[in-house]
DNA sequence: TTTTATTATCGTAATATTGCAATATTACGA
DNA sequence: TCGTAATATTGCAATATTACGATAATAAAA
C-alpha cells in the first residue's frame, strides 16, 4: 500500500481490522469452515477439499494461526489443527460490541 | 494476488469474505465507528477525524458503500452518510451463524 | 539409518490495495 | 450564471497479498 498508516488508529480499531482480515479471503473462511466440521484435521485433507496448492493452504493456515484462531497438536505424521474457540469468541464479542454501539441516526 | 481463484468457493463463503474485507482495514473500521456515533455525517468531518487525505477517505467510503453498508441522502452542500443498519444486521447474522456452526473437537 | 509422508519456507510472478496530489464533478448560494 | 464548498475520480508510486513450484525441514515407519 501507499505507506499504510497503521499507527494512527486506536487499539480496538486495529484489533478488529486484524481479525477481520483473516476472514477477508474466501480461502480462509473455507478453511475455517472445514476445520470446524472435523473431529480432527489433517492439512492434506484441506488441500484436497479447497482446491489450492499445499503451499498456498499452508500460508493461509499461517495467517489464521498468527491471528490466534487455531490450536494444534501433533498427531502421528500430520498436524492436527482445530479452532481456538476462545479466540473466536473474543472476535465475536469484539464484533458484537461494535454492532451494539452502531446506530442509524440520520436519513 | 497470483491469479486469485475467486470462483471455487460457495456463495456463503464469498459473502462473508466480501463483508469482512470492509472491516479488514482500520481506516474503514474507524470511519464506520465515527459515522455511527454521529446524528448525521459530513465527509469533511471524517477527514479531520481520521487523519487521511480527502481522496483516500472518499475511496474508503466507496468501498464501504459498495458493500451496502451505507445509506445516504444529500443535505445542503454535504452528503449525509449513515450506517445501513439492515445490511449491518445481515452481516452480523452471517457471522453469528458461522460462529454457531463452529466447534472445537480436537486437541 | 534410510525412506516416506506431511508440513513449512523460499523465490518469484501476477494482481490488489493503500495513499496522495491533482483534477473533475456536483450542488448550493449570491 | 458564477463562485464556492464538498465530494468523487484519475493517475501514479509504494507496498501487500495471493498463488504456485521447488525445496527444505520434520517426524514416523521400515
Amino acid at each position: 500500500m501507499g505507506a499504510s498508516k497503521l499507527n494512527i488508529y486506536n487499539k480496538g480499531t486495529t484489533d478488529l481490522a486484524i481479525i477481520a482480515k483473516v476472514f477477508s479471503h474466501p480461502a480462509r473462511v473455507a478453511i475455517l469452515q472445514y476445520i470446524s466440521k472435523q473431529d480432527s484435521c489433517i492439512c492434506n485433507d484441506i488441500v484436497d477439499e479447497i482446491g489450492l496448492s499445499q503451499s498456498t493452504i499452508s500460508q493461509h493456515l499461517k495467517v489464521i494461526n498468527d491471528a490466534g484462531l487455531l490450536k494444534g497438536t501433533y498427531k502421528g505424521k500430520s498436524h492436527c489443527y482445530c479452532i481456538n474457540i476462545e479466540r473466536f469468541q473474543e472476535f465475536q464479542t469484539l464484533l458484537n460490541s461494535f454492532f451494539n454501539q452502531t446506530k442509524s441516526n440520520c436519513c
